[in-house]
DNA sequence: TTGAAAGCGATACCAG
DNA sequence: CTGGTATCGCTTTCAA
């Protein structure tokens, strides 16, 4: 590999020359062309790591996850790499798959490995754990789709509670009445914010709530499943049932198939993402859109604006979703 | 954040000496002691790329992959994830969403980023843009899932081939004689392999290749549900689809439902991958099984050994596929 | 505009 | 075992 200090030499300049080429400066016109010429004969690249060792800047941004198979995630991540891309940045993904242990380890990893700022996702991790992994480092973080309660940094959400009320108040509006809640786990926050949605909607229309028709769980397809076979099987099965994550929705979709029920006609389903998918199915299954796009670039900009310098409070945003019905 | 020389000040010896601590070397006990407790009252963290500046390793490995949303990458990596770690190493992914531009681009980030290896699934590069991109950098690449033909590193498939042809062999002893196949682009190498294995099962046969019962896409729910519309609106309709990929499978499944089609009852539907989501429909749905733990693990395995210095032949492993049925 | 020299934070060699 | 010194590859004054 072919070193600044080789492209300086054949090139018949210093080092601090070529360097001064390479980061935009600009240089007399022979040595401009000696120093192209020199470059393109030894295949010369930076070094980042040399590089980021002297800038403490690696241009590159770390996104930790919990998942890989969700669209969601996919779509996100997508426009949050589209805008760090457009301002010099690469994207480096880490998932920990739903593990607590990988998902200290790798926060732990990613910060101290350079990346100039972080995009992550939680799901079990405490603001104590948080903190000692961040603590001195100078990282921005921000939080998407979900966060720990306790920690400040950036963070961007969509409207949970106000979406999950509005989709359960629709199934009341078509004349529901047990109305049962599949979703994530306590101990994530999202999942917990679905839940108040749905809660208040039962309030609001006077209905009263059954611990029997609220299943929290994993964020799965077999969780999903699992949990219809169990509330169609109970004495008093639900009428309809919302659906908080697009895993746990095509899980009870396909149970219900399998069990013969039509959705409408026999059970009624609300889900959560997954608009693609839900919208060709017939009739399109309604669903909580969540901006997806409008996340992530929201996310990057977030950062960028902390890796230009800005450092105001740590901003909380809400982004409303849409019904699509 | 603290350095090295602050550990050595506070600790009362030489930055060599807490090196050689940190590295595991063995130092007179009250050293020992003392660098420690420096360690802890600082906070002190190596700092990643000053360290591998000097020793020119970041035990890190780079995953490049098309699309997050694939339960079957999900499965793969998080196999391969789990062998690296063992052996110390990270995974820093990053995905190019089946875009070209992105899929160059990354490709020379990781490369020269510095990590140690590369677990790579291509999809649109031509092997001299990989050979330019990995050209005199000394990094070693295992191609999993697919590969970029006359491109010579370590290579992990599975047999598509014969897995195809045996799936396709199946319909056709369910007796059925027109046979429909919904697959990848002709520039994926894996879509190739199984359009072939396809063919030879019709060949093997005696069935005659029908051109407009082949359709060659994206892979993408959307292509195989349009793909469905389109095969079973045509004159002479497929009584059974030989489906290559996953998000085409439940593109096709999701349009059969709307057309009122059972499967297998009107039309026979073979998938590939996604077993768990399958083996949940009922009756199940035939699939081809990838070992995707095992390509994982074996890339995994195939990476450790050439930074461990092994040196010799690229090795093709192709892995046998289960039919589950 | 140019280049000599210092330094980023750590490791490695080698003499003591 | 210990520590001084050179070095990894690049950027950054600062004087010329």
């Amino acid at each position: 590999m072919a070193t600044i200090k080789d492209v300086a030499r054949l090139a018949g300049v210093s080092p601090s020359t070529v360097s001064k080429h390479l980061n935009g400066g600009s240089v007399r016109q022979e040595n401009l062309a000696a120093i192209r010429s020199a470059i393109a004969q030894l295949d010369y690249r930076v070094d980042p790591i040399a590089r980021s060792l002297k800038t403490r800047r690696s241009y590159s941004i770390g996104i930790l996850l919990p998942s890989l198979a969700a669209p969601f995630f996919s779509s996100v991540f997508l426009a949050s790499d589209k805008v760090l891309r457009e301002h010099g940045y690469h994207s480096l993904m880490s998932c920990y798959y739903a593990d607590h242990g990988l998902e200290r380890d790798y926060l732990g990893y990613l910060i101290s490995a350079g990346v100039d700022g972080l995009i992550y996702v939680p799901e079990n991790l405490t603001a104590e754990e948080f903190q000692e992994l961040t603590a001195r480092r100078n990282v921005p973080v921000v939080q998407v789709d979900r966060m720990i309660p306790g920690v400040d940094s950036d963070i961007v959400l969509s409207e949970n509670k106000r979406s999950a009320c509005l989709a359960v108040s629709r199934l009341i509006e078509r004349g529901h009445r047990r109305i049962a809640l599949v979703g994530g786990p306590n101990s994530v926050q999202t999942a917990k914010e679905r839940l108040a949605g749905y809660l208040q909607a039962l309030e609001l229309n006077g209905i009263l709530y059954d611990d029997a028709l609220v299943l929290s769980g994993e964020l799965s397809f077999a969780f999903g499943y699992q949990s219809f076979m169990e509330l169609m099987s109970s004495g008093a099965p639900p009428t309809a049932i919302f659906s908080t994550n697009h895993d746990i929705t095509m899980g009870i979709i396909t149970a219900a198939r399998e069990r013969g029920l039509r959705i409408p006609g026999d059970v009624d389903v609300f889900g959560f993402d997954c608009v693609d998918v839900c919208a060709v199915m017939s009739p399109p299954l309604p669903v909580v859109h969540q901006p997806e796009e409008e996340m992530g670039r929201m996310a990057a900009a977030y950062l960028i604006q902390r890796l230009d310098g800005y450092s105001g409070e740590p901003r909380r945003t809400r982004l409303p979703c849409k019904l699509v019905l």
